[in-house]
DNA sequence: GTTACTTCCTTCGATATCGAAGTCAAAGGG
DNA sequence: CCCTTTGACTTCGATATCGAAGGAAGTAAC
């Protein structure tokens, strides 16, 4: 992450413009009781924001009982940030006002293997388009960011032995998109940026793992309300050994890799095989839709192979929702088999208040994280 | 945790009381640099708890090339905390000053099985004795805390679904103690406790895990600084289930948990079939170091499997630190074997920079661990 | 309609914090 | 030795925050 400019905004409005920003908060008793200044300032910093046309005041709330609350909200003018899920063959880009929204979302084919310079120069001639076309005159971008399908060392913004992206190890992403634009970049790994924007959907959730179940497997994790990173690796989970029969050596050099087995790319593999071939593991879903036998049952083995490495994680980190997304996830059996692997082997105590569920932020959930995250770079 | 009376001070007098019992700041800069707050504001809370007599100004620090700190520490009789680790046959019994420090600590025998009302009134008298022989007269009891072997609602205070704990199921315990003693009050698990006390032996590392490794296999978690408790019940790996050829069955109904085939408990049995008989598991160290070929087989393997159910969290949770600790952590074949699974095994940009090694903290880590979260609860 | 109560928001004097400037006390270099 | 530099505090006026009190605008019950 750099960036240089931010928003005109002094210590405690920062933190007020957020809470409006996130949808955490809707007027000034909201905004008191969050940020747990006093009323009165609260007050007179929201005179501030509303003076300088970053707070707009908007009809009033719903009474709690008393006196309805006068509703703010973000100025649409307040500013845009420019989002990006790169994947093996498709970008997302999308347009957000600050408060996360999206103006214009689309998805365009791109390949990967092109390496860094092509592609992010191509990113950032996609985003000069989004800007022209959706826009509003008038209103300044305030951020850059971008999911990348690999590890991201967070301090520096450079990919670190991403395994399908030859060119860009150690490739300085953050600072190329950063010469262009001079304004906060956020590079970050793809199955995160989709935990946080995940995070949002579930309020009152502050432990969460982000399944990403595609062409690969990804995982992201929220740890009291925030991105877990660890080292910069945390939440992968693709490599884990799982217990076969058979044995399958994987890419990365060791044999049972939880990836070989119940990634996308495996039952495609798989299913291939068998006979029945597809492009893309979207396409599984539609065969599981069919009832297409072969396809039920590699889905539904994927994920007993998923649900039993999540009875460790499970156990050791306790979270209080699974949420499951990526194309694979609208397979039914494949969450079907994951629930049913956790709370067999699970302790009754991990499990207890423990929901595991289709994501709910849908497509955008990449999107969206990038935004929430370069809110906190911009303000 | 509950409690009442808390220490006189206002605001920001804790925020700085803390730093200063903690260790982390010694004089005025220092607090300055880490509160965030003015040098001026620091000086004049300052002045205010020295007048309160709970810091004292005790000489001067070493120069950093200017003019030297005048050094800052707490004042001996601001106050004391009493703690205990319960165990399942012993307990060790605790008195600490507010910076941590313990004025006496002692081991008794204790039979946990006795149930709660027997040895919680049996731990408060032990607690007033330690009071009568080793407290300066004058200084006040500020807190009261244990550790558990066994789940604890960390709301509530209860014990929850132990498993070698007959009759302490539900049991209030924080209640009981509260109800004696009128003081912040914590009971905790005690590999949680453990982990908060290891953790003030790794400044710099902020993610760790502090694996247990005696009768039971217990760890603690500590993400970002802080303990993590999930729901109550984070941490668990003991009824992880593991690659072997054998199967056995477990206490909690599953078969194949790690704790069946690598704690304590189980390796003493698989011994005493071999024909070496032992009464604690510290005795099995003894039999490393002399080399019986049985025990140094038994505990290498235990290390592997441990090793082997570390691999998935390292990939997943990607700390800096992983300490091992417990009456087994001495026999170093175990942790060699533990060190040779993960970073076998594990992706290297998670094991880059991660450190597997012996609990630095000794015996007392976990009544070290009851005295920081209990100044928490104090200030 | 009247009364009681709740919640939202503002006013205003008391208090806490900040930050720029200054003092104090050491280390290090000719 | 004297000077410069660096860091550790202090002083003091400017600024931000607090909190008690009160007005505003609603709901709920009778």
């Amino acid at each position: 992450m750099s960036g240089k400019e931010r928003l005109p905004v002094t210590g405690a409005q920062g933190g007020l413009l957020r809470l409006v920003a996130t949808g955490q908060a809707e007027s000034r008793a909201e905004l008191a009781r969050l940020s747990g200044l006093a009323a009165s300032s609260v007050s007179l910093r929201v005179e501030e924001l509303l003076e300088a046309r970053l707070l707009v005041e908007e009809g009033s709330g719903t009474s709690r009982g008393g006196r309805r609350p006068r509703r703010l909200r973000l100025a649409p003018s307040a500013g845009l940030l420019a989002v990006a899920d790169l994947g093996a063959h498709h970008v997302r880009l999308g347009l957000l006002d600050l408060s996360g929204t999206p103006l214009a979302v689309e998805e365009r084919a791109c390949d990967i293997t092109a390496g860094p310079e092509t592609v992010l120069d191509w990113m950032a001639d996609a985003f000069d388009d989004l800007l022209r076309t959706h826009a509003p005159p008038g209103v300044p971008l305030r951020g850059v960011g971008t999911g990348i399908p690999g590890p991201v060392d967070p301090a520096s913004g450079r990919v670190v032995g991403p395994s399908r992206m030859p060119g860009w190890n150690n490739y300085p992403v953050a600072d190329q998109l950063g010469a262009r634009y001079d304004l906060p970049v956020l590079v970050e790994n793809d199955a995160n940026l989709m935990a946080v924007g995940e995070a949002r959907s579930w309020p009152g959730s502050d432990n969460l793992m982000v399944l990403k179940a595609g062409t690969g497997i990804g995982c992201g994790v929220i740890v009291n309300g925030r991105l877990h990173r660890g080292r910069g690796a945390a939440g992968d989970i693709s490599h884990v050994r799982v217990r076969t029969d058979s044995s399958v050596m994987c890419a990365c050099g060791h044999p049972d890799c939880l990836e070989a087995y119940a990634s996308g790319a495996a039952l495609m593999a798989a299913l291939a095989e068998a006979g029945v071939a597809v492009d893309r593991p979207a396409d599984i879903v539609g065969l599981v839709n069919d009832a297409v036998p072969e396809a039920t049952s590699q889905v539904r083995n994927a994920g007993r192979l998923i649900g039993e490495v999540l009875t460790v994680l499970v156990n050791f980190f306790n979270p209080d929702v699974i949420a499951v997304g990526g194309s694979l996830s609208a397979a039914e059996p494949l969450i079907a088999a994951i629930r049913a692997a956790v709370y067999e082997r699970c302790l009754p105590l991990a499990t207890r208040d423990l929901e595991i569920a289709p994501a709910r932020a849908g497509q955008d959930s990449a999107l969206l994280g990038a935004g929430a995250l370069l809110l906190d770079a911009v303000l």
